[in-house]
DNA sequence: CAGCGTATGTCAGGATACTGACATGACGCA
DNA sequence: TGCGTCATGTCAGTATCCTGACATACGCTG
């Protein structure tokens, strides 16, 4: 038999949800004083684990379209965080990378953010944070079958 | 010392984002065939839960602004899935109500829900979904001092 | 070599949620 | 009674992200 959802505070979704959303929030507001949407320093974290990416490639890795990529790519090139090259090395693919500034200003926003997610787990052991995004993994894979 | 994330994959922040954006979209995708968006949804399913909830309730409930649940009551009531007192019996709050099409709709929404949370948690045991579930509010907990 | 499929960058339009603002009604307090 | 505060409903404007579309560039295949 299928069943409802239940009491919202047993369910899973709703819990997830919930999180998120105070994650979300929590790193808006550690972020505002550099004047970084969490979205952008998503994009200058992956750029600098993972110099060189494209637009599209970036947008895969950031969870948002290419079309969103594009104009927060713009953004931050025009405040000189980042810089693309102006012709394709290969097909249409522009590669992009962080400028000195960036790298700066992605410095400081890392160790905000890791802040953040230090007190979100502050409760959790070191076992316990693995044990964690282990789930966490597991459910984003189940669902993208 | 204060560190950065790190190696992405290991990053309890984006692992909490990429399994919350996968039941996103795995939500949105099984509840198109009812023509509801995952915010429909929630309010439906929160209403069904505590009846007579007031615009503002809801919003609070469903972490959207008054505005936005605004919007969303007015499209739900002109499909006919709610009603809303025509005037306040106390305060200025016009308490909400589903009608048999709204529960009808939302015992199917709510199946269908159940059953993505399901596949979401398929490799888990009733015990680990127990736990899981209290780490996410925990998490959301730590989060919202 | 021509054609097809795929990937990328980019432009345009629309949906959704947010912030700001205003009016109204209830309540507490001097 | 009158005033200040708060909560609610609602309107307007804005930001952000999405879908749709188009042109370009590469690789594969007949």
């Amino acid at each position: 038999m299928t069943q409802g959802v239940g009491d919202l505070d047993r369910s899973v979704g709703y819990a997830l949800k919930q999180a998120a959303m105070a994650l979300r929030v929590a790193m808006e507001a550690a972020l505002r004083p550099l004047a970084l949407t969490v979205s952008q320093y998503s994009c200058l974290e992956v750029l600098g684990q993972r110099p060189g990416l494209s637009a599209a490639e970036l947008a895969r890795a950031v969870f948002v379209t290419r079309q969103s990529m594009h104009a927060l790519l713009l953004g931050l090139e025009e405040r000189g965080l980042l810089e693309r090259a102006a012709t394709a090395p290969q097909g249409r693919a522009l590669p992009t990378q962080l400028t000195d500034a960036g790298r700066e200003i992605l410095t400081e926003a890392s160790a905000i953010v890791a802040a953040v997610e230090r007190r979100m787990t502050a409760a959790f052991d070191r076992e316990e944070v693995g044990r964690f995004v282990a789930d966490l993994a597991a459910c984003a894979e189940a669902l993208n079958y």
